[in-house]
DNA sequence: GCCCCACAAAGCACGACAGA
DNA sequence: TCTGTCGTGCTTTGTGGGGC
């Protein structure tokens, strides 16, 4: 049984709304529905709000109060059914698939529209899906073809990877999807990789750090960067500023600017709130930067880049640990020698192996 | 019978945001 | 800075058809 069924059904049988939390408890009890994940009335939950919002007048659901669901027609659905037995929204076996009118596959579609749009960057399904139809490689007649794109996508990954295949796509995470054939290997590949853990690592490692170390940290970074006269001034109550400087480029043009430092966990973003806040703790002819392990939201970007107000800069975790790796600050960089066979050594012309 | 293809629904995790 | 709410979308799963 489905969680809507599910709900349905509890619904019917309490003749009133019910909280979600309520259903859900209620579905469970019932034996109707055995739920796998860690919050399953947030599942019972966006379960009915997205009914609702699908099919509006025609959803057995009504939303009556804050997280707060009822039957809408309560009594026909009731009636509909004999012999006490409830009636599903859905019942019988799914209608069978609609037919696919063109000779191409979705994965050739999909390695079509790489190759001719992607310029060797991964693209999201649903614009692998969008150009594949008006190109007019890809026609079908279901509803949700950029669903079917993306299943096939991860079902052919699977499928090759399982056979020891080298796939000829690459998931990329978020709906992005490339082709392998793009992914570099060899040395270069693998210090890149390798990078990218000490990246990770070194990133950990701030986030590790006391508020006090994580500043003093900056304020290295600040003055590798060209940074003058930094000061710190947390434990001054500045107005949230933790490091004031001057940016002194080529002794010429000197930019004086307030710097706030978050040391936030990775999920929490900083706020627009926050980027107003810096603002008005700016003194005259100051520009603001905020520096943070974590990364800032749409609207805080949007309200830092406001053309009418000071501009504030940002720099999130990901950019900070670029730039303390540049500074070689809390790393320790590796000097090796490569070589490469020289071109002006080579041969002019290309001599044919004999047979032996 | 097995594998692949195509589709849609189910279920869950995650992100944004407001409020505490 | 954490928690709860709401909304979005990624991923898995079940089903059926077709080819070999």
């Amino acid at each position: 049984m489905s969680v809507k069924t599910a709900a349905i059904e509890v619904l019917r049988k309490a003749q009133s709304s019910l909280h979600a939390k309520a259903i859900t408890e209620q579905i469970v009890a019932a034996g109707l529905w055995q739920p796998s994940g860690k919050t399953p009335e947030a599942t019972v939950s966006a379960q009915l709000y997205s009914d609702i919002k699908k099919n509006g007048d025609k959803s057995p659901f009504v939303k009556v109060a804050h997280q707060t669901f009822a039957l809408r027609e309560p009594v026909c659905v009731a009636t509909a059914a004999t012999k006490d037995e409830p009636v599903p929204v859905k019942v019988g076996k799914k209608p069978s698939p609609p037919v696919v009118k063109t000779g191409l596959s979705f994965t050739t579609c999909a390695q079509k529209v790489l190759e001719q749009f992607g310029n060797k960057k991964p693209m999201h399904y649903r614009v692998i899906t969008e150009k594949a139809i008006a190109g007019g490689w890809l026609q079908s007649s279901g509803k949700t073809p950029e669903a079917t794109m993306y299943a096939q996508l991860i079902t052919d990954i699977k499928r090759q990877q399982k056979r020891g295949e080298r796939p000829r796509f690459v998931q990329h995470g978020r709906g992005y999807v490339g082709l392998s054939q793009w992914m570099r290997q060899g040395l270069a590949f693998q210090i890149e990789q390798h990078n990218e853990q000490i990246r990770k690592k070194l990133r950990e490692r701030l986030m590790a750090m006391t508020p006090g170390e994580f500043e003093e940290l900056v304020a290295e970074l600040l003055a590798e960067m060209g940074f003058d006269m930094i000061e710190a001034t947390r434990l001054s109550g500045d107005g949230g500023i933790d490091v004031r400087g001057t940016l002194v480029v080529g002794d010429v043009v000197r930019i004086k600017m307030a710097v706030q430092v978050k040391k936030w966990k990775l999920k929490n973003n900083i706020q627009a709130p926050v980027v107003q806040q810096v603002r008005g703790s700016l003194g005259a002819h100051e520009h603001g930067l905020i520096i943070t392990t974590s990364d800032f939201s749409p609207g805080a970007a949007r309200e830092a880049a406001q053309a009418d107000k000071t501009p504030i800069a940002l720099m999130n975790g990901e950019q900070l640990v670029v730039l303390l790796m540049e500074h070689d600050i809390g790393v320790r960089r590796i000097a090796s020698d490569l070589f490469e066979l020289d071109d002006e050594t080579a041969p002019s012309e290309v001599v044919p192996l004999g047979d032996d």
